[in-house]
DNA sequence: CTGTAGATCTCGTTT
DNA sequence: AAACGAGGTCTACAG
């Protein structure tokens, strides 16, 4: 890792063309030859950047200025980085980093509604996780009391997206004489308003979900930590 | 901006809840208070990361150690980093960056073909960009040499999602009895197997789009640089 | 290996 | 301010 402070201009071109005018900022050079332009504002994203695999080459310009050539052999993304003033430059051993553990996500949120069915409709209960059709798989197939076909799709954060997403899979899943009539349950933490609409249109039902309660229902040994 | 190289633990809480085992990462901390963490590989993504608005409190644990807490007031988001042992650590003025400067992205491509919807099909004209409709504006809507109505749907990479969203353009604007019949058109610079399929079935057009080409055909005086 | 769906998405633009 | 769409998306996972 090497880490440089210095004012620069930075060009790149690929997917798209891009410029930086000329003013100061951290550059890092990763261990795989990526790099990355930070300002100091913004959020996680660099002003700049190029993705491993990627060379970087140092050079001069004729009239004598620090320039850098970072390419990607496979993209053909290249990014020409002219630095006028360093005001520091270090490089530090890091070595392999051991990586995020996460915890919360959808699949969590899945694991939960599929031990709690019943938190979507009265009454309903798991037939199974992950059902497979050609298209995908739905992420809950249920059976309310009546013992009908119900579909649950999924998501942390419900838009328009999901609705078109949980449609296709009830158009195929109705198909099938065997299964039909599926009713489509479309469960998420947050619900758009537009999403909503298109659901209730199509006769889709939402259920908001309370994922804090979801996991007091829960066994806490459940936990990572 | 602050530059830290440190070994450290982190714990991020918040939308989830994260930890990273200790380990030799870089810290840098933004003048508005962001923490990013990096590990010497990845991508442009941080391990970890606190978004602005955030404050940073030093202190020290029990044992002695360096313990950083982030915290952000408006989401509740709390990262927790312990700092065992400190490699490097320096601040540097960098001042507001006049920020990137973009070009070529679908706009362009609008703009583009805009321009020359002839080569999306032949004897097509263009009537208007961004054509306003209920549920958002279409991107070019044309005549064709039989006065016929088209509705074009642009996307840089079309997938599954471009053809919905022109499905339910076509949809809503057959429902006008002045518009009627419109077909769709589906134009990218590369289509998903999948899209075309999905396009094809709904009888919806596909047509690739050679940005570069179009670009020859453009004035060269329109370009940013 | 390709393709698909999720993301502490981020980042614009528009309503 | 909220919402919708795009991203040089990136990233993990399934087929």
């Amino acid at each position: 890792m090497r880490l440089v402070v210095a004012t620069c201009q930075v060009d790149y071109a690929g997917r798209l063309t891009a410029h930086l005018p000329l003013a100061t900022r951290v550059l890092m050079i990763k261990a795989d030859g990526s790099v990355l332009v930070h300002s100091d504002g913004g959020s996680y994203k660099p002003l700049n950047w190029m993705s491993p695999p990627c060379t970087l080459r140092e050079g001069t310009t004729e009239d004598g200025q620090i320039e850098w050539t970072v390419t990607n052999p496979k993209t053909d993304d290249t990014l020409r980085i002219l630095l006028t003033e360093i005001f520091s430059d270090s490089s530090h051993v890091l070595g392999i980093d051991p990586g995020l553990q996460k915890d919360g996500v959808e699949k969590h949120l899945q694991e939960l509604l599929a031990e709690h069915p019943a938190t979507l409709s009265p009454g309903l209960t798991l037939v199974r996780r992950e059902y497979p059709t050609a298209i995908g798989p739905v992420d809950l197939m249920c059976r309310d009391e009546a013992g009908a076909s119900v579909a649950v799709e999924i998501k942390r954060r419900g838009d328009i997206d999901g609705v078109e997403q949980l449609t296709r899979y009830l158009e195929l899943l109705n198909r099938d004489p065997l299964l039909s009539p599926v009713r489509g349950i479309f469960a998420a933490q947050e619900i758009k308003p537009q999403a909503r609409v298109l659901a209730t249109d199509r006769g889709i039902a939402c259920a908001l979900v309370d994922y804090d309660a979801l996991r007091g229902l829960d066994d806490p040994s459940h936990r990572l930590f």
